[in-house]
Order: structure tokens, then C-alpha cells, then sequence
RNA sequence: CGGGGUGUGGCCCAGUGGUAGGGCACUCGCUUGGGGAGCGAGUAGUCGCAGGUUCAAUUCCUGUCACCCCGACCA
């Protein structure tokens, strides 16, 4: 492609609204433009990065037996409604009508599509496995887009499913899809992680996120020496050993202490002169409309996520003060495990508060706390769970030796064990063997195309712009022509334009290169190809020339080369 | 949705109760020619939108919309 030619669009300033650099880069070398907030345009140089991510993402997936369909972007309720997703996925579905008042939605994911394909079509256990993905825009009406690209409302996917007639296999063949995720990000050039993950809207037994590693990610992750790794919202706590509790103070006695307008730990504990590691925490949420108490030491915080699948609950929110007020017979600050007239709402406590001896904790009753609360004695939890935030300096659950290690990603990918959540929802059945009916056992596997290419920006880039992966890099060469100083002497001014030319030409076949015929000054140009992070730039000069000489400098190294014309075939990539 | 902020040529921003300005970009000319050139000339804005106050509003007030930031969702 002829730089003048071509419709890159850069930008010397940054537009204001930007936030991260990835998307600073995006809008500055030209791949994107913003339309509207979280509605991106591809302009052709970003398309490029792009289709290149796709192919290589493509290549993986045909490699392990994928088959590339199409899916509608549009999708009728009905199927929706079938697995129950209508209600459950909330203000994030994109809803509209039809002239006829029909309901439909804007895909956001595909597996009630998919799953109705294969309901339809496959009967047999001998069809059976089945991958089945697609490249798609999908859509989501997401609170609050930002980061560009990376979390946009609509934007661009790869979503896998595979069927599969037994346990056995779709475990197998989760992990062939988890080794071509891995190959997916390497050939990306990421420094990424897989981690344990919760499963969310989507569902199933288990799951792993890919993290891009980058301080800039909207993701916290743990790991571990010993090879654990999960995001946060799922790292597992490793329970306290129960001898702190041997060493610890005998019980005392129940004691009520005025505690007015003292709601939270810190205001109580100051008052009271004791650490946070001495309060239960107590609060009171509605899992699906129905008020459950959850207990957890006062330096530690609820995971919401891991007490939502505790409990089973499909949603899970605090509540509100007039509710607390009701059960506990305190306003919101005061509630706490210790209920002389009964209140029928479940405990749930979390490991953490177990080893607590002489607790302090609400009243439930209004400026009142109550001292020396005592697990076993003074409340009795329904269930001991861990509902509990992980925190810094926690032990590996899986090694008990370690200390995890605390970093940030970006999540490119998502694999779910799906199991029969959906084939059973919507009645998607095959015959097996001996003839009986079964459910079909499913995955899904996902990874956000577009947000890779940011994701690879974020982890590669300096103050002059982009540094693209080869595999990645909308072009691979840039071509540039220096002109002399002063008036350019005629003869050298075609030598130049005429070896870039033949190399052009050359390099051509083999790769998309971009030759920079502007009439530009150097500096101008070299700018741009820094920004546009072009892995090889050639430069091509009367200085060099004169010893039948060109210019190499590889973008992500300071150093140049020189090389002899004919030899750069060979050199470059 | 709650809290905070910003809307002025394509981009970055200044400014004012008397109908608007700089830098960059763009066009033309001359000079220049290895890290976003210099000089000169020029094109380009109903000052987000609607209402109100006023002799007069881009400026003050009210509303509204859009966008951005901080919190609850996800590839």
C-alpha cells in the first residue's frame, strides 16, 4: 500500500476524551475512530490488526476440529425466554421491537442460537462432538463503557460451542480448547495467564479466564509459584487453622456497651480501642428476595460472587435500610448474629469468623453493641462457607505454602465448562448408544477480537506509539524514502524513489508493505511509522545509497542496521 | 442509576453581558529537506440544544441532551 494513498488518518494531539493509552494509540495511529460513547468505527489500517487477530484465532480453531458459522445478530425472545436469560440478563440485553410488537434482542452471546441449531440437527451420538464457532459484533448495554474498544457496547467476537456426548469427552476436550487458547495468546505475543474464574451470566460448572498481563487491566488476579492462578472474584481463602483459637482468651461474658451513632467497624473500634480482626461484621442481604444474614471478620470484606453461588442465588443485593430495619430491630450499623427473640433468617458466616473469641458485633437495637460474642455459645451460623474477599499476603489455597502474588490483567478470553445448563433448558437431546436419550454436554469458549487489539497495544507500546507484534502488525514493513539536503540532485532523487520502488515490489510478495510516497520531511514520516509501530522500517537515503546501502531498524529495538540492497528480502521478518 | 466534571472551527484549548480568538490541521505561494519546518496569504464556528432574564446572552438563570470521570456488569 502506497502511504499516500492509503486512509490512515493520524493525529498529532490526543482527543481529550481518551482514557487509556491503548485507546490514545488507537485514535492517534488511525485504527479507530469513536462514533458515539462505546461505539467504535474500524477505520481500514485498524480492520487490518483485526482480521489478522481473527486469522489466527481461525487457524487455532480449525486446528482442533472447529467448523466457522454465522450466526443472527438478531435473535427472538422466545429463545431467550426458554433458558430464562430474557429476565435474567437484565438491562445489559440490547431489547427492541419489531413493527409487530414481536421481541427480539441484539445478541449479546449465542448459545440459546446455537443450541436450537443443534436440537434440531443433530440426533445421533455419532455426529457427536461437535465445535461450532462464529465471528460476530455482539451487543451489550454495558453501564459504563470505557477503555475504548475494550469494554465497548458493541464489539467484535469469536464464540465457540461444543457439544458432546459424554462427561468424559467434554472434559477432554475442554482442555484442547484451553492449550489453543494458550497457542492463540502466544502467537499474539502476549504475556499472559489462564485463571480460575466465576462463571457469571453465562453459566456452567467452571471456567478460566485468559489475562493479558497489563498494570492498566480492569481485572485483579492471584497467582501462585505452584501454578495456581484465579481472579480475584473467585480466589478461593485458605481457612484459618482452628489453634489460634487454643491460644486465645477464655470467653467472657456477654456485655451491651452504648455505642451511639457507631455504625461501621472503624467508628466502633476506635471507640472501643480494639482491632478490626475482633468484630463480626454482620450484614444482611436478599438472595433472590429472600433476606439472609452473612457474617465475616472486620477486616475482611464479602465476595459477592462466591456468596451468590454459595447460596445458589441468581441475584444478590444488599438490603435496604427499612428491610434491616425490620429484621434486625436496628437501623442499618447495628445488626449482629446475637438474636434473643429469634429472628427465622439464615446465618451465613464465613470461615474467617470462627476463630473469633469475645467478638464485638451489633445489638440489633439502635446505638448498641454487643461485646465478647462467641460462636457456639451466643449465635450458631446456618452454614460456614468461603463468602470472603481474598486479600493481600493470603496463603496459595492450593499449596498452603506461598504467598499469592497480586497483579492486573485484561480478560481476552473466557472458556466455560457449560455442562447441560442449556441443552437441558431447552430440551436439546441425541440418542446415544444404547438408544437412550441425553442431553447434549456443552462448552463455550469466547474471546474478544477487539479487545485484543487493544489488549496488545496496552502490553506493547512506548511514548512514540505502538509496538506491534509481528503477527499482529497491520503492516509488516514500512518503506520510506529519504530526499537529500538542499536542492535533491535529480539522479539520486529517482535512485531513491526507484529502490524503493524495487523493494516495494519485492517485499510485496511476500508481505503487506507500506511504502511512504508522501512528500513529507523524514521527520514527519518517521513519526508516523513510529505510531503506527511497523515492526521493520527501511529507510531509504542518498547517504546510505552511496554505499549501495539501506537503512533496517526494527521498531521495538533502538538500534539500526544497515544492509545491502539485494539483502533485504532476507532480513526483513 | 447515584456522585463529580466538560460542551467554543476537523483536533487541542483560551475568552467575553455589546454577535469570537490562538495553536495544530487544511488550501495556495515562496523558502526548506534525516525526527511532527519557516514566512506570508486563505478556507472554516447559528459558542451542544431549548426556554427565560436583559435594550443586548456564547457569557447570567432554568431545563434538556451528549460526552467524560468515580462506584454496581463482562469478551
Amino acid at each position: 500500500m502506497k502511504f499516500s494513498q492509503a486512509f490512515i488518518p493520524t493525529l498529532k494531539e490526543t482527543p481529550s476524551d481518551a482514557d487509556t493509552i491503548s485507546l490514545k494509540l488507537m485514535l492517534r495511529a488511525g485504527l479507530i475512530r469513536k462514533l458515539s460513547s462505546g461505539i467504535y468505527e474500524w477505520l481500514p489500517l485498524g480492520l487490518r490488526v483485526l482480521k489478522n487477530v481473527e486469522q489466527i484465532i481461525r487457524e487455532e480453531m480449525d486446528k482442533i476440529g472447529g467448523q466457522e458459522l454465522l450466526l443472527p445478530a438478531l435473535q427472538p425472545a422466545e429463545l431467550w425466554e426458554e433458558t430464562g436469560r430474557w429476565n435474567l440478563y437484565g438491562k445489559e440485553l440490547c431489547r427492541i421491537k419489531d413493527r409487530a410488537g414481536r421481541e427480539f434482542c441484539l445478541g449479546p452471546t449465542h448459545e440459546e442460537i446455537i443450541t436450537d441449531i443443534v436440537r434440531r440437527d443433530v440426533r445421533s451420538y455419532k455426529q457427536l462432538p461437535l465445535m461450532l464457532y462464529q465471528f460476530q459484533t455482539k451487543f451489550r448495554d454495558e453501564i459504563r463503557p470505557r477503555f475504548g474498544v475494550m469494554r465497548a457496547k458493541e464489539f467484535y467476537m469469536k464464540d465457540a460451542y461444543s457439544f458432546h456426548a459424554t462427561e468424559e469427552d467434554a472434559g477432554k476436550y475442554y482442555k484442547i480448547v484451553f492449550d489453543a487458547y494458550s497457542k492463540i495468546c502466544e502467537r499474539c505475543g502476549f504475556k499472559f495467564r489462564a485463571v480460575e474464574a466465576t462463571t457469571g451470566t453465562i453459566g456452567g460448572s467452571f471456567s478460566h479466564e485468559f489475562m493479558v498481563l497489563a498494570d492498566t487491566g480492569e481485572e485483579e488476579i492471584v497467582s501462585c509459584e505452584c501454578g495456581y492462578g484465579a481472579n480475584v472474584e473467585k480466589a478461593e481463602c485458605v481457612k484459618e487453622s482452628l489453634e489460634f483459637r487454643v491460644e486465645s482468651l477464655e470467653m467472657q461474658p456477654l456485655e451491651e456497651i452504648h455505642t451511639p451513632d457507631m455504625k461501621t467497624v472503624a467508628e466502633v473500634g476506635k471507640f472501643l480501642n480494639e482491632k478490626p480482626e475482633k468484630f463480626i461484621k454482620t450484614l444482611i442481604y436478599l438472595a433472590d428476595g429472600k433476606p439472609v444474614m452473612v457474617l465475616v471478620k472486620g477486616d475482611c470484606e464479602i465476595n459477592e460472587e462466591k456468596l451468590k453461588s454459595h447460596l445458589k442465588a441468581t441475584e444478590l443485593v444488599l438490603a435496604a435500610g427499612e428491610t434491616v430495619e425490620k429484621i434486625s430491630g436496628a437501623p442499618v450499623g447495628f445488626a449482629g448474629p446475637v438474636r434473643k427473640d429469634k429472628i427465622l433468617i439464615p446465618i451465613y458466616a464465613d470461615f474467617s469468623v470462627e476463630n473469633i473469641i469475645n467478638g464485638i458485633s451489633g445489638a440489633n437495637k439502635k446505638d448498641y453493641h454487643l461485646k465478647n460474642i462467641n460462636i457456639g455459645r451466643d449465635y450458631k451460623p446456618t452454614e460456614i462457607a468461603d463468602i470472603r474477599k481474598i486479600k493481600k499476603g493470603a496463603l496459595c489455597p492450593r499449596c498452603k505454602k506461598h504467598e499469592l502474588k497480586f497483579s492486573r490483567g485484561i480478560e481476552v478470553g473466557h472458556t466455560f465448562k457449560l455442562g447441560t445448563k442449556y441443552s437441558k433448558a431447552m430440551n436439546a437431546t441425541f440418542l446415544d448408544v444404547k438408544g437412550q436419550q441425553n442431553f447434549f454436554i456443552m462448552g463455550c469458549y469466547g474471546i474478544g477480537v477487539s479487545r485484543i487489539v487493544a489488549a496488545a497495544i496496552e502490553q506493547s507500546h512506548d511514548e512514540s506509539g505502538i509496538i506491534w507484534n509481528e503477527s499482529l502488525a497491520p503492516y509488516k514493513a514500512i518503506i520510506i524514502p529519504v530526499f537529500p539536503r538542499g536542492l535533491p540532485s535529480v539522479a539520486y532523487y529517482g535512485k531513491v524513489k526507484d529502490v524503493c520502488d524495487r523493494i516495494y515490489e519485492k517485499l510485496s510478495q511476500k508481505y503487506d508493505v507500506l511504502l511512504d510516497d508522501r512528500d513529507e520531511r523524514a521527520g514527519v514520516k518517521f513519526k508516523d511509522a513510529d505510531l503506527l509501530g511497523i515492526p521493520v522500517r527501511i529507510t531509504v537515503s542518498e547517504k546510505t545509497l552511496k554505499e549501495n546501502k539501506v537503512e533496517i531498524k526494527y521498531r521495538n529495538k533502538n538500534s539500526v542496521n544497515l544492509s545491502d540492497i539485494e539483502k533485504v528480502l532476507d532480513i526483513v521478518i
